[in-house]
DNA sequence: TCAACACTTCGCTGTGGAACGAACCATGAC
DNA sequence: GTCATGGTTCGTTCCACAGCGAAGTGTTGA
């Protein structure tokens, strides 16, 4: 199949009321039953299930089956990559200088399982800039950045109780550079970016806003980005 | 409206085969008269001007009448990102370890009007190293990065032959960094970068493929490349 | 002034696909 | 076993919208 082909039918499987209303309420990353996602979308349960099997057969969602429920999120960081790339779009274009994400979102939000917003950006500039996160030269790969963690880095995340063993058999990037759509900067990705924001909220240094992917960072994670990364954030809300 | 309405808005705009097609044909960022738009897309004239009204009154297409011909082309470079995301994405979901753009798209390639692909990153990160490009700090919008020229960096373009006059009344922005999709990492957008990839073409330094976006990087561009910006790039095809 | 051309507007047709309810298949609880 | 619950499959209805041709508008150039 041609390229305008397939951008149209992965467009098409966004260019629906129901489905994009169930592909922004995963855009936090967390995984919702078919169920909740019909109340989202507001269509009965049979429409449901159709839109999930499009997406899921596209490639947009992963199932997993538990018990008599079926939990859908979101496949990959690309997807939600590529969602809010069109998010933006919404907004008018050009419009003055105003910037176009709101504050808020701006801030601190999850993309899928990681953190993305200012904050990450700048947490992911430190990283580099401390060496705790270095580049790995990749010649199949040119043009994804990868890391890996330095001996320093490695003692760094390890005393923050950062769980870093990944799933055995994952086929997962263990550290990425991610596009961060409202910074047009990188942000960390892969697995390390994930774990970390696990422990971000398990600490509560970040707290989810309810059923958003908006997040706060905390009084007590300002101090902790300062103790351990040396990053003084200013306050927000 | 709400954000995933908007959403639904903005994709169904793309999740159209003719429309796709449009779209593809203008991602190399020229400007096309209705009629080439309508061979493109295989459809009748009629049906053309309905396609184009819809895209332009939702802000991706830009329209300049000339004569009894009106060239269409992409609003601006968001646009043309968003549509390169969408792209990425029918590609197959986390395909092993093969980098999902094809080579010669992702060496170099034109991104609405300026240049990307991995010529493109190389290109801004030695700008950057070299002290010829200097971000801005920017209070009002902390996200985009912007650039100034210095006054080395401003010598060498001049020196290449740039026109660094932006058309008066221009409410673009002079110089701002771009993401590059399948690099995953910024380059050079913005009049700056338009002007940059002109002189290019002109100078021959790199060569459109003809009703394509794929750019050749001539064995004089190679040479020039390295002569101004101490640049190595490997040869392709 | 008129013919040629580029594009738009209008009216009509046909189809894809989103919606629902009812019936059906699982799984888990009792 | 029986019942409740979560989810899918099926059949049907209905509407949005892409498609076309014909007629209309506007511009150029002879």
């Amino acid at each position: 199949m041609t390229a305008d082909l397939q951008l149209a039918k992965v467009a098409g499987a966004i260019a629906d009321a129901a489905r994009a209303r169930m592909l922004c309420a995963l855009l936090d990353g967390r995984a919702r039953t078919a169920t909740e996602l019909s109340i989202s979308a507001e269509v009965s349960s049979s429409t449901t299930s159709a839109h999930l099997a499009k997406l899921t057969e596209l490639g947009f969602l992963s199932v997993v089956r538990q018990g008599k429920h079926r939990y859908f999120q979101l496949a990959n960081a690309q997807v939600a990559t590529a969602l809010e790339a069109l998010l933006q779009l919404s907004a008018p274009p050009e419009a003055s200088f105003s910037p176009t994400t709101p504050a808020h979102l701006r801030y601190a939000r999850s993309c899928y399982d990681h953190l993305a917003g200012t904050v990450a950006v700048a947490l992911h500039e430190q990283l580099l800039r401390q060496g705790w996160l270095i580049t790995i030269e990749n010649q199949l790969q040119p043009g994804n950045q990868h890391y890996q963690l330095s001996s320093s880095g490695t003692q760094l995340f390890i005393a923050m109780g950062v769980d870093l063993q990944p799933k055995p058999r994952s086929r997962r990037q263990y550290a990425c550079a991610c596009l961060d759509w409202s910074e047009r900067k990188a942000h960390l990705g892969g697995y390390l970016g994930a774990a970390l924001l696990e422990m971000m909220l398990a600490q509560q240094w970040l707290q989810r806003e309810p059923d958003d992917r908006v997040l706060h960072l905390t009084r007590k994670g300002q101090i902790a980005l300062k103790q351990h990364f040396a990053l003084s954030l200013p306050e927000r809300d």
